[in-house]
DNA sequence: AATCGTCCCAACCGCGATACC
DNA sequence: CGGTATCGCGGTTGGGACGAT
């Protein structure tokens, strides 16, 4: 592991390439291809590092590049594209055909940044300056406040030096969360990430305001749920561990009226696969061994199976089954694998998707080898959060159909669900994914 | 004209993940 | 199965271009 062994070596060019090295390079992958890339330099008579010859190639002699300036529509797209995704340029790239993700990467640290500035929206949270200036002065008051879930971003690079951009635009936090940047793990490659729990504290109505990358799920909703998230693909699911005490937990979701209530798709024996639109993410909760997910009148929480917990608003029976009252809408159904599911779909082509992954299944308990090679894909998607309409109707043990399921194509039709949500006042929180391609 | 600071971008670095032996 | 090689990614740096003083 590490580096790559020829960058030990002492006789390689380093540095800008030279017309010649470039016409070597691009000659001999144009006639054989690059195959290994550390054989590449020598069988192409340079002496450049494999590593370097690839960069030179993805950068700037791949035929498929497209040159000069960022269109309009493209900077747009950058600047949606981050606010979904962060600093994951790949993934951005990967939606700019001819875009390199270094050639993305420096346009948004020289340009567009200062652009959003400009415009008085923060380009790190993608909020208005004004609210992030705002969080700013709260963190100020409140001893409370410390950074929160930051991702170690380059946004101020050595030129413009870093005034804490992502951890200043974070919420009042309810308590010590003892995070910082070094204990956030990000897999890249596996699309995973696990986040230490948060003491930010956020209302849901804003939370559900807007569509959610697996980052964003995991760090927004996990660790509003105190929890960790990480993906497993072995499994195909995003699995929320708890990371903090159920009693920081509970004081979050005791402190938020707004709350919604978390339903398990699983819930009831009766309900159909709820065909989703746009949803091709899988997550689910895990639920550690010493602990039980709770989901009481609209207050998830975790409550641990050991004494020494305040927290007994509900009870397990020995399949999991977390109840309250018998009341569907407060029950959330957890298997022996421990995880909670959440509904999925795929693009517009709901039924399609059900054959694929069935919505109903608990996370690994029916997972193919065919779905597993899906979900690698599907991971690396945006996901959305959005409401079942359901009918709060005690005696409804059916989740409406998703067509029913607000905003699920998109940010624009955020509000309206909200607004629904809110006025249905007992909202059932449903989490999927948007296929990223359909930003 | 010389110096300095800033901007921009190509390239490098370090690391995690994965493939391969 | 463990060690090594390789790939791919995001963060960082080096240095040229350019404008201000």
């Amino acid at each position: 592991m590490g580096r790559h062994s020829c960058c030990y070596k002492q006789k390689l060019r380093k540095g800008l390439w030279s017309p010649e090295e470039d016409e070597k390079l691009l000659n001999y992958i144009t006639k054989y291809g690059h195959g290994c890339w550390s054989s590449v330099p020598k069988q192409a008579g340079l002496q450049r590092c494999g590593k370097s010859c690839r960069l030179r190639w993805i950068n700037y002699l791949r035929p498929d590049l497209k040159r000069g300036a960022f269109s309009q529509q493209e900077e747009n797209l950058i600047i949606e594209l981050h606010a979904v995704l962060g600093n994951r340029w790949s993934q951005i790239a990967a939606q700019l055909p001819g875009r390199t993700d270094n050639e993305i990467k420096n346009f948004w640290n020289s340009s567009l940044k200062k652009k959003l500035r400009q415009r008085g929206i923060d380009p790190t949270t993608h909020k208005p300056l004004s609210e992030v200036a705002d969080e700013d002065d709260h963190k100020d008051k409140d001893k409370l406040m410390i950074p929160s879930i930051t991702q170690h971003n380059n946004d101020d690079h050595h030129h413009q030096k870093s005034s804490g951009t992502a951890a200043s635009c974070k919420k009042p936090t309810l308590f010590e969360p003892a995070l910082n940047t070094t204990n956030l793990k990000v897999h890249h490659q596996q699309n995973s990430l696990e986040v230490p729990a948060s003491s930010e504290m956020r209302p849901y109505s804003e939370m559900f305001m807007k569509d959610f990358t697996f980052q964003q799920l995991s760090m927004d909703y996990g660790t509003s749920l105190g929890l960790s998230a990480s993906l497993h693909q072995s499994s195909n699911s995003l699995c929320f561990h708890p990371r903090s005490s159920s009693e920081n937990i509970m004081s979050q979701f005791s402190s938020d009226m707004s709350t919604p209530n978390i339903i398990s798709p699983n819930m009831s024996s009766s309900s159909t696969a709820v065909p989703v639109t746009s949803a091709r993410v899988k997550p689910s909760i895990s639920l550690p061994s010493e602990a039980a997910f709770m989901v009481n009148n609209g207050v998830p929480s975790w409550e641990a199976s050991s004494s020494n917990n305040n927290c007994s608003n509900g009870s397990t029976n020995g399949n999991g089954l977390l109840s309250n009252n018998g009341s569907i809408n407060n029950t959330a159904l957890f298997e022996s694998n421990n995880c909670f599911s959440w509904g999925l779909g795929e693009g517009t082509n709901a039924s399609k998707f059900e054959k694929q992954v069935p919505f109903h299944h608990p996370i690994g308990s029916n997972t193919t080898e065919e779905n597993s090679s899906k979900w690698s894909e599907y991971l690396q998607l945006p996901i959305l959060f959005g409401s079942l309409t359901q009918n709060n109707n005690e005696a409804s043990h059916h989740h409406q159909p998703i067509s029913q399921f607000q905003s699920m194509d998109g940010l624009n039709n955020i509000p309206s669900w909200q607004q629904k949500h809110h006025q249905q006042g007992n909202p059932d929180i449903y989490a999927a994914a948007v296929l990223g391609q359909t930003l």
